[in-house]
DNA sequence: GTTATTGTAACAAGAGGGGTTACAATAACA
DNA sequence: TGTTATTGTAACCCCTCTTGTTACAATAAC
């Protein structure tokens, strides 16, 4: 059980908009180069951000932009565009638990709370952080390391 | 991208053997009609617990038992125990962004950083809840339930 | 020695991740 | 209008993981 790679791809993408923007055309190849996956996956995945109304693409002439301000769009923004989860649940239920048991029948009302509880502690942390953030942390770190 | 049921069902394996220990021999056949999986899933499931000594399980004789005390057992201890993560690390990062990009150079020092800031929210999360916090609901619950 | 049980091996089906080729639809431009 | 670059998708592929299943040797108790 891994988040898959597709969250920090989704976060590269950002940064290669974010930086590129107005001196190239933002497109899968262009990304494809950057992050060294194959386009059509890329393609897939501008396809999700598109859908969440976190960028445009500009299908014929090609280019992605973003839809919104950086500090407007969070982490958790972009991991319920491109993660989805069954259900909305990070944690996946046994199904059957036997209700002729006790504990069968209290599993459910008892974890289910919990697990949310949880899940919750994640996407809390996921919303405190913007692209802005992200942007701020890449300008900083390429200036530390290319003047050095 | 979904935790496993295996986490849910380590977690009702804990509660059947609190609650029928004494009273019955706690074996992958009885957990089985619990929990309605597979006994031989059970039996898989209660090595990784033994193997993190959480629980003992007798050979030959059958029947397992808790290690440790019900309060000094965490929900994290119990996903650590069956849940492997890659490196121990909750997030799959693309493996070979591109060292000749600047965004390629920086993603990964930029966003290591928050990726485990979010996984330690979630772990944390994990770790302020003990078995002995859902033994304490389960009993709540069926006292509730019962004299309704 | 018989019985119940655990620990494992071996296999299978299904879902999901990640990759690839191919191509129609679209938009810009010569 | 024809050409070109690009997106959006379909149709595959392989691999891993999850869950389920049968089978059986090893173990312990009686």
């Amino acid at each position: 059980m891994q988040v898959s790679s597709r969250f920090t791809i989704a976060i590269h993408i950002f940064s290669c908009i974010k930086t590129f923007e107005g001196e190239y055309k933002i497109t899968s190849d262009f990304l494809s180069s950057s992050i060294q996956v194959n386009p059509v996956i890329i393609r897939k995945l501008l396809g999700q951000l598109k859908e969440a109304g976190l960028i445009e693409v500009k299908r014929g002439s090609g280019g992605a932009s973003l839809a919104k301000e950086p500090g407007e769009i969070t982490l958790l923004d972009v991991f319920n565009a491109v993660e989805s989860l069954d259900g909305g649940k990070l944690f996946h239920f046994h199904e059957n638990p036997n209700p002729d048991c006790p504990v069968g029948r209290s599993i459910h009302p008892v974890l289910d709370g919990r697990l949310e509880q949880i899940q919750r502690a994640m996407e809390k942390e996921m919303q405190s952080i913007t692209l802005e953030d992200i942007f701020n942390d890449t300008n900083k770190y390429l200036e530390q390391t290319s003047h050095s």
